[in-house]
DNA sequence: TGATTATATTTTGATATAATAATAACCTAA
DNA sequence: TTAGGTTATTATTATATCAAAATATAATCA
């Protein structure tokens, strides 16, 4: 495969992380700063399987990090694209955001 | 479904036209112009029904337009959020692409 | 150590998406 | 009207993704 077969892909894998609704709203989430998984779970209202698999692909991409914090495990953005990318196309079109 | 969960909806939606390389390398082709099918296949050596079946994808969506132009079918992009995408993310990826 | 809380992984079944081949529809020109 | 070039649709099969349930792992605390 060549180089821009390779940059083609894993642009297309980047933006597959942002193509499922769930997977938005914990971006969004931790957007406003790292959080744990249990968190999560509780502002989402999803159960903790559901929320752990999610998370497990955007670390798979690389778009999130994690690290443990005593018996909590914390989430946070890790791809710097994804703050460009949030400001740029997903703040203006939540109504609970104010805009900045 | 709430407001904001169809926002996230269309979002997610918006981002899994992103989400396939083939999609990709269309909608990069049509940022430089309106583009009929048979070039588009002709650029990309792609199938034609392949071609077309991503098109009518990004149609439905309300990435891409198309005209009928004579014997040909022109696509143009058509959603403006695509033309920030690329300044923002895509361009600056592709090795083939200057920078400006 | 055992119990509890927090998180991850695996499995299963349902659904969606993909590639390919075959066919249909549409336009133009002879 | 027929032929040729262009595009769309359909059907099929393979693969990927999804949600949900069950189970496993890891840390903390009694």
């Amino acid at each position: 495969m060549s180089k821009d077969e390779e940059i083609l892909e894993e642009l297309s894998e980047f933006f597959k992380a942002f193509s499922h609704p769930v997977r938005l709203k914990i971006i969004i989430n931790l957007m406003e700063g790292p959080q744990c998984v249990k968190n999560l779970g509780e502002t989402l209202d999803m159960s903790q399987p559901s929320i752990s698999q999610h998370l497990s692909i955007l670390r798979n991409k690389g778009i999130v990090g994690c690290r443990r914090e005593g018996s909590l495990i914390c989430y946070y953005i890790k791809d710097p694209r994804v703050k460009k990318l949030y400001n740029l196309l997903i703040k203006e079109e939540l109504s609970w955001q104010e805009k900045s």
